[in-house]
DNA sequence: GCGATCAGTT
DNA sequence: CACAACTGATCGC
């Protein structure tokens, strides 16, 4: 079979350090923007509206001239320039929703190189209405395209890792308030993500809630102006920076009121403190003996301080599903750091390249396509950073100069040749 | 001042 | 212990 690839210097997502003619974000989230900046001047931007939306306050003075927005479920194409051979090539590229957070893509890419996939972060519940979408979207592009190289958001690519969709979480929220009545609560999150959560517990408990200037400002731009406040009189509840609250937080706050801490997080495991021990305990393991409310996959890990499992990236049941959906003849995971990081390979080798290949793959349809032509002559550098990297350190050995350079891929990156 | 990198936090 | 996502210190320019 014929190996596919896409040469460097083509372009790049959510990596922003090496020369390329076009740059395509996921979403907004810091470990995928590193290296980006106000002043961003390499060449052009592709991202979804949300995403634009999003884009200047958290890149005030950037040349929005440099910012173009893609529509999800729709094929883009883009000439290109090979930057090896000096030639024309047209690139395609489809945004479909990711479900990780406010603008978060995937993108979808076929060219002479052939057919990649780029998850970037996402959600896979493929059993809610909300990803329905997302899943015709990609079924229906799938219909003629193999993916023959999927860079998978492994994030949780583990056996061990399993939680239920984010609706039943929020439930799983709702009941732990529910049953702390005048209690203060504390919900932990980040610059962008876990909106739906909060607006669950808004509607369900009827009630504000407190968010930091910042994120209030957040919220208006992603359209929601009557449920966060910046008042705290206004309500009990409070949504916080994340890295700004812990155990001894919470203790100083009981010392004034009683307040919970609730922790939404794919992982299961505990916070730690620096004083008092955690006695950690599962509230529900599964029986229905409970006289009290039985919470399942809730864990309180301190007096004060609740773990639920609400994520914006997919468990491994649903990685599962979806590779199997997509049955690409390759794949890569793109988080590296983990220790506990495997090869998605290793748990899904068996559901690649088995695919049926099309007769009408690579046939353009001509209906849904839009063109767009972008400038490569400012973006053709001469300038090759020619610095090899390793995106894959294996095993568990602390790499400290990998720690943090393996969110983005650079395209047909470290392909092994044969 | 700005950007890049590293150390450390929940 | 772990993760993702983030802040803040530090360095070079």
């Amino acid at each position: 079979m014929k190996e596919r690839k896409m040469e460097n210097g083509l372009v790049s997502v959510d990596k922003w350090s090496e020369k390329s003619q076009a740059y395509f974000l996921t979403h907004l989230h810091a470990d995928h923007t590193q290296g980006l900046t106000s002043t961003w001047s390499k060449g052009p931007l592709f991202c979804s509206q949300l995403t634009a939306h999003l884009f200047p306050s958290r890149f005030p003075g950037f040349n929005l001239s440099l910012l173009t927005v893609l529509d999800t479920g729709l094929w883009h194409s883009m000439r290109l320039v090979s930057p090896s051979s000096g030639s024309q090539t047209t690139l395609q590229v489809m945004p479909i929703d990711a479900h990780h957070c406010p603008g978060a893509v995937m993108f979808l890419f076929r060219g002479d190189f052939g057919c990649l996939l780029f998850t970037g972060d996402f959600r896979w519940e493929a059993e809610c209405e909300s990803a329905k979408t997302a899943r015709e979207m990609l079924v229906d592009a799938l219909k003629d395209n193999a993916v023959d190289v999927l860079y998978l958001d492994n994030t949780y690519c583990n056996p061990a890792f399993e939680f239920p969709p984010r609706l039943v979480a929020a439930r799983q929220v709702v009941d732990i308030i529910d049953s702390h009545p005048g209690f203060d609560i504390i919900i932990g999150i980040d610059s962008l993500g876990k909106e739906d959560l909060l607006v669950h517990i808004s509607d369900m408990l009827e009630t504000k809630i407190w968010v930091w200037p910042e994120r209030l400002q957040t919220m208006h731009l992603l359209g929601f102006h009557d449920i966060f406040t910046t008042r705290t009189s206004l309500t009990s509840v409070r949504a916080v920076p994340r890295y700004s609250f812990s155990i001894d937080t919470l203790n100083q706050l009981n010392t004034m009121h009683p307040t919970i801490g609730i922790m939404p997080s794919g992982l299961p495991w505990m916070v730690k403190s620096t004083k008092g021990n955690s006695n950690k305990s599962q509230l529900s393991t599964g029986t229905e003996t409970g006289t009290e409310k039985i919470v399942r996959g809730v864990e309180r890990c301190h007096e004060y301080m609740y773990i639920v499992p609400y994520s914006d990236h997919s468990c491994f049941s649903e990685i599962k599903e979806f590779v199997e959906l997509v049955r690409p003849t390759s794949m890569k995971g793109i988080v590296s750091s983990s220790s506990s990081y495997v090869e998605p390979f290793y748990y899904f080798g068996g559901l690649c390249g088995e695919r049926p290949i099309s007769q009408n793959e690579h046939e353009n349809k001509e209906r849904d396509e839009r063109v767009i032509d972008i400038q490569t002559k400012s973006f053709c550098g001469i300038h090759n950073t020619i610095q090899s990297r390793s995106m894959k350190p294996v095993g568990v050995s602390r790499v400290t100069a990998l720690r943090r350079v393996s969110r983005g891929s650079k395209l047909a990156e470290n392909d092994s040749s044969d």
